[in-house]
DNA sequence: ATTTATTATGCAACAATTTGCAGCTTTTTA
DNA sequence: TAAAAAGCTGCAAATTGTTGCATAATAAAT
């Protein structure tokens, strides 16, 4: 294998994993870790990766959600652990676009099959990156704020699916009023998603429990699963428990 | 065996495996690596393949991995910024998912109004950060290489399509062979995108000219306009301008 | 057809690049 | 703070490239 084959077989695998680690390159082309060091530093001195201590990260990418801007990351990756463990092999999964959501993408395990179906432009993306996830995009018109895509061309194709699970980040969930929203269009294509899946998983970080916003999306009695960040048995989700739902 | 033969022995070797060991070949057609280096010595100087230590690599091996190719973000931008020029309020936009497209993206004029279709996710990214541009974005299952939409589901979207302009970032062009690329789905969606404008604006950096790959896109007589980061009067583009296309 | 000029090829000596290894330093992690 | 992992440096071996030159092949001219 050329040098230069080498060295792009690297770039390929950042571009796709977003990282990589020394050590696996090494034993996957059978070359020392010296000389993909020497890889990495050429490659991260000609400006085309990120050299990091033990691998490499991906230059250009990360520029959708920063992680360190998302509000409440740690409740986030807690959150979405849990969600990943519901996933399993050959499952049609149907996905909204919020940063939990996001979180949960980067914590799909390496050797998950699964088909994808979301609007959301950022999850898509994170769902590309994952080498054997395949992903369906729902197109439409794009939503600036939500980068997702809304409208009734979205919703109609959401209707022709059949999806094992739904999730769906919330920005407002509560006993009365269920699950709630501000923005319109967003919440036909929440509705659709929920209507075209067998479960629906609902995630949200405990502060956004018990308020409510708007418009409805749909009633507690819609929802099968809810995620938290919090322990299942804390006592602040009791009533949820009580309404039917399943708690992680 | 004489020369001619023997060079379009191994250009044909490098076409069929991306990539050419010297020693390999020295012993395939019995002759020294001397000889084998100098041929490749006047391949990679008439610009048809890419040497390298050990050996020489196809062109087309260059966009089938290095995907950002920092090194020609300047005649990337460029091209970007004539390709701008060409966009007016009000009209209706389709683009493919290129870097070159990219960089265009990041260029549009701030108070510039149309919409834009798009299958590409970093595109319809990009776009979405814009302020006064509709985006729509034409879904269906997305290509892990390119990170576009590819697919029957895509195609039909496209041909509902009547777009004023459509900008493609193509990876080889030259007169024999038209545009060509190297991934199926790819091309059909290119196909599609093309009919369905009135015209079509080609964007190629000047090394990915006269190079070409295995399926074509379509000849140089369905395309309109042609953009390299050179000037319009280089001579080497004089045998565009004789088929026909614009270029800027 | 023979000579001449030009080009192509192979060889050998030397230069440069690439790669893996060993020893040591730095960073990370528990 | 100590063990483990990763990185760096210098070095040696192997591979690859370069150059100059002699020889062979080819084309051109007489």
């Amino acid at each position: 294998m050329l040098k230069k084959e080498r060295q792009a077989y690297i770039l390929h695998q950042v571009s796709l994993h977003n990282s990589v680690l020394s050590a696996d390159l090494s034993s996957s082309i059978n070359v020392s870790e010296d000389t993909i060091r020497r890889d990495l530093n050429e490659l991260a001195e000609s400006g085309k990766v990120i050299k990091v201590h033990g691998g490499a990260l991906s230059k250009s990418f990360n520029s959708f959600y920063l992680r360190s801007d998302v509000y409440n990351v740690d409740s986030k990756q807690v959150i979405a652990e849990k969600a990943v463990s519901l996933i399993k092999d050959g499952m049609f999964v149907l996905t909204g676009g919020g940063t939990t959501v996001i979180e949960m993408a980067r914590l799909l395990p390496e050797n998950l099959k699964a088909t994808f179906f979301t609007g959301s432009i950022p999850a898509a993306y994170e769902y590309a990156q994952h080498p054997n996830i395949e992903v369906i995009f729902i197109g439409d018109k794009i939503a600036k704020k939500s980068q997702i895509a809304v409208g009734g061309e979205a919703i109609s194709k959401i209707k022709h699916i059949k999806a094992d699970l739904c999730f769906l980040g919330v920005n407002a969930i509560d006993l009365e009023h269920g699950i709630t929203d501000s923005d319109w269009d967003v919440v036909q294509v929440k509705n659709a998603m929920i209507e075209a899946s067998s479960q629906t998983v609902v995630m949200s970080i405990s502060e956004k429990m018990n308020s409510h916003h708007r418009i409805r999306v749909c009633g507690l009695d819609e929802i099968d699963i809810l995620i938290t960040e919090l322990d299942p048995a804390d006592s602040i989700l009791d009533p949820f428990r009580l309404n039917g739902l399943t708690i992680l």
